[in-house]
DNA sequence: ATGCAGAAATTGGTTGGACCATTGAACCAT
DNA sequence: ATGGTTCAATGGTCCAACCAATTTCTGCAT
């Protein structure tokens, strides 16, 4: 009968005090890289206790949104808001390759809807900018000889921003910074990415024509070559499986 | 020229206490819902202030690992193992109707790549689960002539676990209360949900077929009448769309 | 013995103040 | 210009209390 009793708020300073943060940066109109208020002051303003101050910071460090340099000051690094949802990401006791494969899987479910979304929804300016992404991409494989994860990187943005949904974007950049923490351990594949080069243009190409379903068999491909070189990868590796 | 230099490590006294509290937690064997010592005891076992031990716990708690309840202690929540990776997810914004339908597409990119994966990896006691909850729903259909967020949350939970990649259920578990935080505004749609009904059973069949592609088209049948529904709220909408 | 109200101990939450370690800027010497 | 020195600002750590919620114990009334 009494079922939504509201759970009442009788303490919660922490809270409070990012959640008063959170309306500063945004009436400042603060951007990552700006340096916010020091502890002192901040505990000062709000009438609490600059170890309070502290272990709200100690949370908003924790979920990567400010970093702190002892001797400068707090600066923040991504974009805040009053109303962000919170949702670490945890991935118990993975060796890498279970870990880089997990990763792989959500990839794979994402970038082929993400293609498919785009290729109905980019208009001409955001084609264009996929196209550049693609070019500079290409004239770096040229230069190097190989992958260039940054420009590869840039390229998928620009597709996951075409598509209209902010979320691909987030949670597949969590994806791409989780493959990379696995990733400073090259696995011994030394042409990592190679085959996944002439699937870009591909997958370019069916979003300009406005190819849902073959955007997505792009894309499928794509995610398909690197699994594989993960794979090769998987079988180099067998016994530094340290730990 | 001096390009890996890498930034050295000179302190990291709370990261040095969550690394033995997690390599306590191991050796102990403690598992979700036992307790930890009490910070006092902590803070003299490892020979820091309580202040220290409290930002280590505040990092954990942040990330959802640990629950601290006043007056009792502090629980542990998840499984903590010394070798996890964290990858914080935040999200922004999305109260309104545009977010709304962002967490659906990513739900169903998501669903579908999870039903064909379970289709493929579960094995008779995740099967054994999945019909439990699937019966639940449906007895909870039967009794309150209706769709059920609970039961039907725990069916598609039982789904993620059963699909071999955490990540899956977590990822979800965001988008599902990025949806309910609109929620509790029913769009005016009566029975939201009811024609999602069937699918639940027919995705069930699928995945105990071992038929993949199966799975995966019952699942995106089912996220096709939830935008349905979505749609014919929005249309009753209209003007009640604050801020 | 049993049940229960109140006291006492336990535990996380908060405070204020102190000191250390690092940073960065201003200044100085070469 | 280059490299050291000094000094103020800032985050990191520590301590010793006290507050607030919870749990446990105690002792009285039944």
């Amino acid at each position: 009968m009494t079922d939504h009793l509201p759970p009442i708020q009788t303490t919660a300073r922490d809270d409070a005090v990012l959640k008063a943060l959170a309306g500063f940066v945004r009436q400042e109109a603060l951007g990552p890289g700006e340096k916010l208020p020091t502890e002192r002051i901040l505990a000062e303003r709000l009438k609490v206790s600059r170890n309070t101050v502290r272990e709200a910071l100690t949370r908003w460090e924790g979920l990567g949104l400010v970093e702190r340099r002892q001797g400068s000051g707090t600066y923040l690094k991504a974009a805040v808001s009053p109303d962000m949802l919170h949702m670490p990401l945890t991935l118990a006791g993975g060796n890498d390759f279970a870990g880089l494969m997990a990763t792989l899987e959500i990839r794979r479910a994402l970038e082929a809807e993400a293609a498919a979304l785009c290729a109905i929804r980019a208009g001409k300016a955001e084609l264009a900018e996929i196209e550049r992404k693609l070019d500079l991409m290409e004239e770096a494989f040229q230069t190097r000889a190989g992958m260039s994860s940054d420009e590869d990187w840039e390229f998928h943005q620009a597709v996951f921003r075409a598509s209209g949904n902010p979320l691909f974007e987030q949670i597949i950049a969590a994806m791409y910074e989780m493959f990379h923490r696995f990733w400073e351990h090259p696995l011994g594949v030394r042409d990592f990415g190679h085959a996944s080069f002439p699937y870009h243009r591909t997958i370019f190409e069916r979003i300009a024509a406005h190819d849902p379903e073959g955007a997505r068999a792009e894309a499928l491909k794509l995610i398909a070559t690197v699994e594989d070189d993960l794979k090769r990868g998987a079988a180099n590796l067998k016994l530094s499986d340290r730990r």
